[in-house]
DNA sequence: GTGATAAATTAGAACTATTCTAATCTATTG
DNA sequence: CAATAGATTAGAATAGTTCTAATTTATCAC
């Protein structure tokens, strides 16, 4: 196991070292489960239903728990498309959304595609903290 | 009464027949609430607060019903800004929101301030249902 | 107007996603 | 390896919303 170029386990570690998070064992299955297969967009359920598909054994709490640490610590970005489901996403980079409004599939806009021209300034007292664009899809009539 | 040249009663009653919605009591007094009083931003429970504030009788259920037919009838659209909240926008033209984080108030941007350019293509068998910008704004650090 | 009928309203139960609580367990540090 | 701060957990609690089934009301035909 030694030596080899990546080493995923060794990989997760690092990645929760670097946050300031102990890397448990429910927590590297969980960075495992996002992290190691591109960019995905998760909700609480689906992550801990994948969990315990491959067998880890984890709390919906636990899940819960680690979707907020996570975003805390810039591995993990909500997006807020949906009022009744809340959704992370791996790509932190500066992006936006296609949602699929049929099935609450969403995936990402590379991040330099969208130009927005014409924001207003913002309110006195406020800065911005970010500007999210979301393209609503149905299937097309046909 | 007859003959005025605005008379709020008529106008609310006409808006509801128009949009095929009767004209009852409690939607007479929700369509006075959201719409006389130029473009507004409201959730559930909030507007039921404000109907029991003006001595309307009208329980939650018949609020949430009621804007579900308003936005389905075109007289209210959602914005989807918070999780864990829905909100109804009185202005259905195209028109993009600022959303203070701190408080949960929500206020438009004019539509036609903000230009979009690089939408990609939608993907396959998908049609743009709307595009939505969110300004998420936080209190200047200062 | 009156009666018949379809639609609307309602209280309260149910539901869903999420958060909280307090007890147990575990990673880290000395 | 013991002490301890932090993490996990089951299950209770909560918040917002939807559902159900009984009651009330608007509309329509007469």
């Amino acid at each position: 196991m030694e030596g080899m170029a990546t080493r995923p386990y060794t990989h997760s570690l690092e990645r929760l070292r670097t946050a300031g998070l102990r890397p448990t064992r429910q927590r590297l299955a969980l960075v495992r489960l996002l992290f190691e297969r591109g960019d995905r967009h998760v909700t609480a359920e689906q992550l801990h239903a994948e969990a315990l598909a491959i067998g880890a054994r984890i709390s919906l709490a636990t899940i819960y728990n680690s979707l907020h640490q996570f975003t805390s610590a810039g591995l993990l970005r909500e997006v807020v498309v949906d009022p009744a489901r809340r959704y992370f996403d791996t790509n932190v980079s500066a992006h936006h959304h296609f949602f699929h409004e049929d099935d609450g599939v969403l995936h990402d806009i590379p991040g330099d595609r969208i130009a927005l021209a014409g924001l207003p300034d913002t309110p006195r007292g406020t800065e911005i903290d970010r500007v999210d664009v979301v393209v609503r899809l149905r299937p097309a009539r046909g």
